[in-house]
RNA sequence: GGGCGCGUAGCUCAGCGGGAGAGCACUGCCUUCACACGGCAGGGGUCACUGGUUCAAUCCCAGUCGCGCCCA
């Protein structure tokens, strides 16, 4: 017998271990009942290694696993790939931490090779615990096949990948601005760069004029420091008040260098000054300028932001914020400080050091991203890959067509080491293996005559490896080749790629659609996915964005621990809206709580009352109105759940199945099957049982994918000890449309439609809810009687009426008119008279109105000539009903009046 | 500045050319033999505003106002 609530926490355990340890989750066990040999793969978007489960996540991998669940029960060869990315600046942090924290040697002091141990152990010990927060939240990953970026095989595939791709030209080293973050000191994507609006100052500068005394540009700035590396200053050309002074030189403050005037149409004349100063090694703006005017690119910073030899004696060793107020001080006590200005504006913060990030002149590795960007973009544009929802296409190609040269390298130590190696005179060896690039090197200084270096290269000198490492993304971008076995020729690779579908939020599109889309059609000729199912943000009840600092996050693991994850994973999916953000709230989740509980008690009504699933049952032989009925009801229902999840549109599926699980089964069918199941007519009550059994089991499979442990749970309980496979690998229903019967709707939505009048109109005359009595059908004849004689169980139990018969209407009844039916209940002297005769006022007030905007609309000409006849008929046929209900209402408040 | 999106019941949101919907909250009644995490009934909306297209607009188009987010 089953509890009267259900309690997760003693399921949700034991249900996932035995999907698991069944092998239920593994690609390839479906494959007996695949008659089609069709597959269905998603790779996960690899969580962060160090990360763990935040909403974002919860909604992502729930949709995820519905339609891995809803494919496998279609008998589908299912592979959801899972794993964990090894996130380089994210783990090395953590684990420096560590390192700080117990006291022991930092990084450099303990050496690369040991570090790099610390890290694989810090991994083994602590990382991955996302995955087994998935598992709370029921996913259904192949856990067999997890993999990590930095596994041999995936660190194989990024060998093979760089190699290649430099062999081709498409990657390659340059000296270029890149993003650098001063306190990580490494190169960071300009996707980790965060722009922050921050109050500051705009500096206004005199700098002299050379060879005019008395002569001064001013030039406004948000950087001060940034001066001692500038190298020219930059007018519009068609600014009138510095025409006259192009061509010329300034004599830099503080530097004494003489730096040029140089007419850029990059100057605005609106801002500042409208002349500014240009440091092309520390600005990306001034770095194009200073390409054009070929100005000299001066490094002043460290590699921590501090000031370098490139600058005055003075200033070395100055962190740049030091620096700033120095030099201010400096150029004030020269009397060339002209004003400062209150400014408001954008400074890029590095996502994970949190300083400002500094444009920094570095030799880096660069990949090709434009030409690499070219397939990935005619691929959407010639549909075989697509977005879902389609607008998303504009934001692919807002950011593909504009891409820059992406950065791979990064001065990390965890993470794939660039296959570089450099030769004594710095000749770069790109190969797989040393071994490759020292044959490589030999056969080039043998080639070239260069005996000293083949000599030092015979010695076992000479060849020095790249110390930098790859950006996590290189690698994630392989992600849906390489975990399946790639560069090896696998049966997975042939089955399973190309994937299936990716869901992804927004936010990550250009990290990891377009680098899988470049990477995938680059290596494997064929998108990575047919399609790309982009869902909304999860934000707090108020719209919020949820962050640590605004303190608004809600945990998903609190949720699950206190509603289950079932109701969680109901709640996200309930609102996941296309186009949306979901903003969350808990008392959400609890509403979605107390629908799980509202199917545990219709289960555990249907076991009390020995609804058992019948073997070889047909729902197309019940003979009983209601159970013929709700098997079409229940097809209708499967049409929706089948059609939302089909199409991505979670909402209605879940919403579907809400509705008929709450609205038509629980609150209709079961209460209209109490007397059958209670009655003396064995036959009705066996089909019954076995009707509302096989609902039921409809019921938890429609759900399942949804709202899988509750579902198994009750699907085992169900099933009893003749259970023979897991609700996981059930198969999904398929039914025929004849199961729709027309008469048994009508009847029923009759029956409904009187009992909800019925209902309503006692509720409202405050008639005490015992109180039963005989029903007189005032209008409606034979035909409405025979009707409502067939459902006398139904009516007597769920309108309380004891039985019905032909008559006139006693003085002071109640009266309910639906459709051609007028039924009165004799209660003169139990009723509010006013409250009736108020209500049956109501009612003809709202026919009234609709009447008037039918009738408006029916002699409206334009309406009649070019509205499609079926809304005519539809319009003429509303208002011949509201007419006659009308008249029966009028007819019915006559005889309350009378009465009063 | 460019792009995307949103303004529908007190709150959170579906619907998106032909009868205004859900959940939560609210009010009244009901401890009825699945469920009070429940049942029954009910109140509550010029679908932001202004124009246009259409026989018909919450829905399509244009503009206005307000609010988000992304990119510069």
């Amino acid at each position: 017998m089953l509890e009267k609530t259900y309690t997760p926490e003693t399921v949700e355990d034991r249900r996932y271990r035995e999907w698991e340890e069944g092998g239920f989750f593994k690609c390839g066990q479906n494959a007996e009942r695949n008659s089609s040999d069709e597959t269905f793969t998603i790779v996960i978007p690899p969580p962060n290694v160090t990360g763990s489960l935040h909403m974002g996540h919860a909604l992502n991998n729930t949709l995820q696993d519905i339609m891995i669940r809803y494919q496998r029960m279609r008998g589908l060869d299912v592979l959801w790939q899972p794993g964990t990315d090894h996130a380089g600046i994210a783990t090395q942090m953590v684990v420096e931490r560590q390192l700080a924290q117990n006291g022991e040697p930092n990084r450099r002091d303990m050496g690369r090779e040991a570090f790099l141990e610390r890290v694989w152990k810090w991994k083994e010990e602590s990382g991955g615990t996302i995955t087994g927060q998935l598992r709370r939240l029921g996913a259904s990953c192949d856990w067999s096949r997890e993999r990590f970026t930095m596994d041999e095989g995936l660190s194989r595939a990024v060998l093979k990948v760089f190699v290649q791709l430099y062999k081709e030209n498409l990657i390659y080293r340059d000296k270029r601005l890149v993003n650098w973050d001063p306190a990580l000191e490494t190169a960071i994507s300009d996707l980790e760069v965060q722009q922050q609006e921050i109050q500051s100052n705009l500096w206004y500068f005199r700098y002299p004029v050379e060879g005019e005394d008395g002569t001064y540009l001013t030039v406004a700035t948000t950087r001060p420091e940034t001066m001692l590396g500038d190298s020219g200053v930059a007018v519009h050309p068609d600014d009138e008040r510095y025409k006259h002074l192009i061509g010329k030189h300034c004599i830099l403050p503080l530097v004494g260098r003489r730096i040029p005037i140089v007419a850029d149409a990059y100057a605005d004349p609106e801002q500042g000054s409208g002349a500014v100063k240009m440091t092309p090694a520390h600005d990306f703006n001034d770095f194009e300028v200073g390409v054009r005017h070929n100005l000299e690119m001066i490094n002043i910073f460290t590699t921590t932001a501090h000031i370098n030899e490139n600058a005055p004696e003075k200033y070395r060793g100055m962190d740049r914020f030091e620096a700033r107020k120095a030099i201010v001080e400096d150029i004030e006590a020269l009397g060339l400080l002209e004003k400062i200005d209150d400014h408001t504006h954008m400074v890029p913060y590095g996502d994970r050091g949190g300083v400002p990030i500094e444009p920094y002149l570095t030799d880096q590795w660069f990949a090709d991203a434009k030409t690499l960007a070219k397939p990935a973009i005619e691929s959407v544009e010639q549909g075989r890959t697509k977005f879902v929802p389609e607008n998303w296409t504009k934001t692919y190609y807002e950011w593909m067509r504009n891409i820059q040269p992406w950065c791979i390298s990064r001065q990390l130590w965890w993470g794939h080491q660039i296959p570089a190696w450099y030769g004594p005179d710095g000749e770069v060896f790109v190969e797989e293996t040393e071994e490759l690039a020292y044959a490589e090197a030999l056969a080039h200084y043998k080639d070239k005559g260069d005996v000293q270096s083949v000599e030092m290269l015979e010695e076992g000198r000479g060849l020095e490896r790249d110390p930098d490492v790859l950006d996590t993304w290189f690698s994630s971008a392989l992600w849906p080749f390489s975990t399946l076995g790639w560069p090896d020729e696998t049966p997975e690779v042939a089955r399973y790629y190309p994937t299936s579908v990716l869901v992804t939020g927004f936010d990550i599109i250009f990290f990891w659609v377009a680098r899988m889309m470049m990477m995938g059609l680059h290596f494997m000729k064929e998108e990575p996915f047919h399609t790309v199912y982009v869902h909304a943000l999860v934000r707090d009840e108020k719209g919020a964005k949820m962050s640590k600092s605004k303190g608004n996050v809600i945990d998903p693991l609190d949720l699950i621990d206190q509603y289950g994850a079932d109701s969680l994973r109901f709640t996200l999916t309930a609102q996941a809206a296309q186009g949306r953000d979901v903003k969350l709230a808990t008392s959400r989740v609890e509403g979605y709580r107390n629908f799980m509980t509202k199917l545990w008690n219709a289960a555990r009504f249907c076991e009390m009352n020995e609804c058992l699933p019948v073997d070889g049952f047909d729902p197309a032989a019940v003979g009983q109105t209601v159970n013929k009925w709700i098997v079409g009801e229940t097809v209708k229902a499967e049409r929706a759940v089948r059609a939302g999840i089909e199409s991505y549109r979670f909402n209605d599926a879940a919403s579907s199945a809400y509705q008929f699980v709450w609205n038509v089964f629980c609150d209709w069918y079961l209460e209209f099957a109490k007397p059958l199941l209670t009655g003396d007519d064995a036959a009705a009550q066996v089909e019954t049982r076995a009707t509302a059994a096989w609902v039921l089991e409809q019921i938890l499979k429609l759900m399942h994918p949804m709202t899988p442990f509750i579902t198994e749970e009750l699907y085992d309980h169900l099933k009893g000890e003749n259970r023979s496979k897991p609700l996981i690998v059930s198969d999904w229903p398929v039914y025929d449309d004849g199961l729709i019967d027309a008469a048994a709707d009508a009847d029923m939505n009759w029956v409904i439609k009187l009992i909800s009048e019925i209902r309503s109109a006692r509720s409202e005359a405050n008639v005490p809810p015992a109180a039963k009595m005989d029903a007189i059908l005032v209008e409606g004849g034979d035909a409405v009687l025979s009707r409502a004689k067939a459902y006398m169980d139904l009516l007597g139990r769920m309108a309380r009426i004891d039985g019905i018969s032909i008559g006139e209407a006693p003085k002071g009844a109640l009266q309910v008119v639906v459709d051609e039916a007028v039924v009165a209940l004799p209660l003169a002297g139990v009723i509010d008279l006013d409250a009736e005769k108020a209500r049956l006022e109501k009612a003809i007030a709202k026919a009234d109105g609709e009447i008037t905007k039918i009738d408006k609309k029916l002699s409206n000409q334009g309406f009649l000539a070019k509205a499609p006849d079926e809304v005519v008929q539809e319009n003429r046929d509303r208002l011949a009903e509201e007419k006659a209900a009308r008249d029966k209402l009028a007819n019915a408040l006559e005889r309350i009046s009378a009465a009063l």
